[in-house]
DNA sequence: CCGGCTTGCAGAATCGCTTCTTCAGCCCCG
DNA sequence: CGGGGCTGAAGAAGCGATTCTGCAAGCCGG
């Protein structure tokens, strides 16, 4: 051992395997990797000697020789000091346990990553290789997709992209046929007039619910009957669940995009005397299993963010791997809409809500 | 440039940046880094050249010259397959929400990690390079701590580690402060007699909560009444519950460990005829807002898994960084109790999220 | 008995950066 | 005018792995 310059307490390197089994690094690497011609006896010895030191390859140096990191990031949209608003936090954590139960499968791990990036070079962004990334909702051009890309690193979005983001793939809901049913739904229930809960942000969320519910009403020759309000305030939409319902042309269901729509709804319902379901049907999009205990228990959709969360760290995978050819690939995914009984006119079989497993998931 | 051997495309090295702006590498280095002794001229044209390659170094390479990565592992104990159960689920994504915004806060990403390990050197665990760890509630002698210190890798846990576990620092609730002040709680109520709700497995946890509810007990010359079950079965807590407020001594308020046993005894109490909190007053440690809604909405304590993921973080970087010495730092944080209508036997000033008087409907 | 093929392994060149050391000028003052 | 101190910048040695290439034996057939 030549260079053991006095770090006696150093974590034992590829030499010191070489040089306690007697051999050279080369054949410690290609016997601990499986490369290489080697006898299988030799194979043995050297890694029964790497055990015996406790030898741990250095992570950084196979990531600067090989270019392969085996990390996926997955970003969060902050807000202010704060990632994600509380909104979309039932819909993310599921997300990102799915997501991270996937990349570990598959030998990943997964990076937790702000959405937004310092202009330096020197932000978390850059002190971290990845192999590639998970972005949610990425804005029209978002300008950490575009800086990825130009690296080279695989992008993979949940939410299509909004421009002409150049994603190696992304998957989202089918938003259309979600609201479309939904709509069925409330309409098989008895409702005549149903309005919507919608937000004034531009998102692909909300114009693509918006505009499925627009058609629907036009299938239907129903007057539309909704109330925009910004999404991210927190307070604006019990104010709009409450216009909705004071409108002259109130409708008899509601379906409330966002997650606290719900309780806003049904607390609006309440200061008009409203009840549900017998007054006003009601659905919220949410993930919150907080509708479950609600009275009434209300029906929501559910985007189900555990298989988009699997799903887009598989395409990315594949995408890192080279799997499935280059070709940017899309993925529709079905929603789930939980009947419970806000939106049923008869009572459901029973109303308890089940005794299990308050968290419920995927 | 001599060593452009045909990889046109790749994205540019500190050696492009170099001789692109006419000075050598290490001018480079240190005008981006703000080291050496450089007038202020070179350092921006160097950062403008830099831009204008749109240069990122490579991360990997500083880690492995630096040693430093910038990374924290967060683990997550996995049942089989899915990571974390659900019961832990919501005390999960909170903490690592907070976690990760207090590591991106300082200059730091989160990676998750599973709590196991496979025994060859080649998982994910040594797929990266980690500055640090923090381990939830790890378990006597758990071996990816032992191995993690071994490395020399400091470990910061979240919940007091059971045997001797070398970790440079825990965070923990204030279990016994908790458990006490709960059963005040409820005795301030007019409960005559609590009840506990417990596991049978020997985690720091349920140990120091049970003897808490002991040692209360004596105290105040109650005689104990609790059923322990296997908390990592999601059925055998309902059956707990059942069999707790089937005993002749029937407590007339009860203390769950877990965050389902608050549903569980709720449906309990209903298949016994027992009105919540009339009959039956009802506390039990969750994190999930369901019980906000339930009928009539649970109290619960809360262990804000928040404070802890944000303090223990802080903690892990400041052991990473050096700050404050190398001795070991224990930090044990409060509980909140949310009171709720589940725990008075007076009603509480408004019934904020149950708008109906509660006698009415299953 | 010899040339060529296979086998088993070692040497040495990277990967891209940080940083220690060196060094050439230049200024200033004795 | 010469040397010491300072400034600005370059050289080069790693960090710890992977991997391409090379080379000495051993074995075989001709």
């Amino acid at each position: 051992m030549s260079r053991s310059r006095g770090r006696r307490l150093a974590r034992a390197g590829i030499r010191d395997v070489a040089a306690a089994a007697g051999v050279s690094i080369t054949t410690v690497s290609d016997a601990l990797n499986g490369k290489g011609r080697l006898p299988e006896a030799t194979r043995r010895h050297v890694r029964e000697v790497a055990d015996r030191l406790g030898y741990r390859p250095s992570a950084a140096a196979r990531t600067l020789r090989t270019g392969k990191s085996g990390l996926i990031g997955l970003t969060v949209t902050t807000y202010g000091d704060e990632p994600f608003t509380f909104t979309e936090f039932a819909y993310f954590a599921e997300m990102a346990r799915a997501a991270s139960s996937a990349a570990l499968a598959r030998g990943y791990a997964l990076v937790i990553l702000p959405a937004s990036t310092r202009q330096s070079p020197y932000d978390v962004w850059s002190n971290v290789a990845l192999d590639g990334t998970v972005v949610i909702d990425p804005s029209d051009r978002d300008p950490v997709v575009a800086e990825l890309v130009r690296q080279g690193i695989p992008v993979v979005s949940d939410g299509r992209p909004c421009g002409d983001l150049p994603v190696a793939a992304w998957v989202d809901n089918d938003h259309e046929a979600a609201v479309t049913g939904l709509l069925d739904h409330l309409a098989a229930a008895g409702a005549r007039r149903i309005g919507l809960l919608t937000g004034t942000s531009t998102d692909t969320y909300t114009r693509l619910s918006t505009s499925a519910y627009l058609q629907w009403c036009e299938r239907r020759g129903q007057t539309p009957v909704y109330e925009a309000y910004p999404a991210h305030d927190p307070c604006a939409g019990a104010v709009a669940a409450d216009r909705l319902l004071a409108r002259p042309d109130r409708p008899d269901a509601v379906y409330g995009l966002f997650d606290p729509n719900g309780t806003d709804l049904l607390a609006a319902a309440r200061r008009y005397g409203l009840r549900v379901p017998e007054d006003l049907l009601l659905v919220c999009c949410s993930e919150s299993a907080v509708y479950a205990a609600t009275d009434p228990p209300v029906t929501t959709l559910s985007l189900k963010p555990g298989r988009i969360g699997t799903t887009v760290v598989q395409l990315l995978i594949d995408a890192i791997e080279g799997v499935g050819g280059g070709r940017p690939v899309q993925r529709i995914m079905p929603t789930d809409l939980i009947v419970r009984a806000s939106s049923q006119r008869r009572r459901p079989r029973t109303t308890i809500s089940s005794p299990r497993s308050p968290e419920q998931h995927s």
